[in-house]
DNA sequence: GCTGAAATTTAGATTTGTCTAAATTTATGT
DNA sequence: ACATAAATTTAGACAAATCTAAATTTCAGC
């Protein structure tokens, strides 16, 4: 009854992903899109996924994580997350080339093998994208990090982190030179499109789109 | 039409390890027992590797792998090699406990990561085991060992890899201190049940049974 | 060469995760 | 409030990989 299957565990990261914006109770609609399948599918998943305990769903009202669920989809987001470091720091990938790999090793749940690997990592706190990786005992570091578009005016602040992890986002952000660590300051905000004046270090101010800067997290 | 599911993989692979064993054609209960399936099970399946080109297939006369499966099959034991010198090399695992997690990462197909992963590992010849690695071309380095069994009385010979991968196996050698690389020297075949006295390097010789010496390569 | 045993295949069913099409429920606009 | 649009669920089907039970083929002993 407990161990959930490879489709499973996708359901249970992708309802903690999407929790975030729909604490409320995650839609069938916003499931069937990221998953790459239709809508009757999802309700299909979903009742299997309440019989096993692993989410509270009622028709139409749409999906939260039990504390089992809540659970489960902690322990994958921290394999993930740690073969992404794997992947960056030992094997030399950048950081927009390994989410599909992560993909699949996340998947693997030898906790043997997640505990010794995050030892050999030197138990990172963080992914390389910044994103938090949780502890064998699932709690998450806070960061308290706010997206770029919402820091003050003028104050410096580091990039600490992104939102969106598509191999496109993450080498715009490359060719911007908004790299995580990076010091960047902003100048200004254009009342025409929103577009984000941002000095990067000491080099001259550059445009990022508002869509950029909403989702790049600093802290 | 190319690629194989996670589950034909798995059969190709232990097609390939049959074959060593059953150059004619691997029966349908070696496979049922291997696969811990029913022979019916395997039957389907047969058919199916035979449809997609991976095997050749006459009904009641076994298997054996086409050009295309037994590339696709060493792909597989390349991929799983590497990884078992990854979770022993890197993460300290011992020799007798990696083989059911290399099983799960060996079906992550990305060339880049495998390649990377070589190149990682110091591109290894061999797996903790003694087995050689496949080249990304599929070359396998022929190796020429031979079983202890068959050593030659009183030569001096080193231990250079195991034809059994089990951990009950690989924890009897390191109870008896065989280990990959140490040198041994048949000094008598037991007349009575074939049991073999050997010297480990300088210690007095210790008797170990004749299904032990037959599982031992040595050159 | 026959005959029974062993090995293998076929037939039909089951489970998982998906689909399309139809039915149902919820939300929206006036 | 009420019609209609949007979202969701149900119904029925399918492919993959397995099973059991029955049929078939091969093999071994004589």
């Amino acid at each position: 009854m407990l161990m959930a299957s490879y489709t499973e565990e996708n359901y249970l990261k992708l309802i903690y992903a999407l929790s975030a914006r729909q604490p409320a109770g995650v839609t069938t609609n916003a499931l069937a899109e990221r998953t790459n399948t239709r809508a009757a599918s999802v309700s299909d998943m979903l009742r299997k996924l309440a019989e096993k305990g692993l989410v509270h769903y009622q028709k139409y009202q749409g999906v939260t994580l039990t504390d089992e669920g809540h659970r489960q989809a902690l322990q994958i987001v921290r394999r993930h997350r740690l073969w992404e470091v794997f992947l960056v720091e030992k094997l030399g990938f950048g950081w927009d080339e390994v989410h599909d790999m992560a993909e699949e090793l996340e998947h693997i749940r030898a906790d043997k093998l997640t505990d010794r690997l995050a030892i050999f990592l030197g138990n990172p706190q963080f992914d390389p994208h910044g994103d938090p990786i949780p502890t064998p005992s699932g709690e998450l570091p806070a960061t308290g990090y706010q997206p770029l578009c919402d820091a003050t005016m003028g104050e410096p602040v580091r990039v600490m982190g992104v939102l969106h992890h598509s191999p496109a986002f993450l080498q715009h952000l490359a060719k911007t030179g908004l790299t995580l660590g990076c010091v960047v300051k902003i100048c200004e905000i254009s009342a025409f499109d929103g577009s984000v004046a941002l000095s990067i270090g000491e080099q001259p101010a550059i445009f990022v789109s508002y869509e950029v800067a909403r989702n790049v997290l600093v802290g």
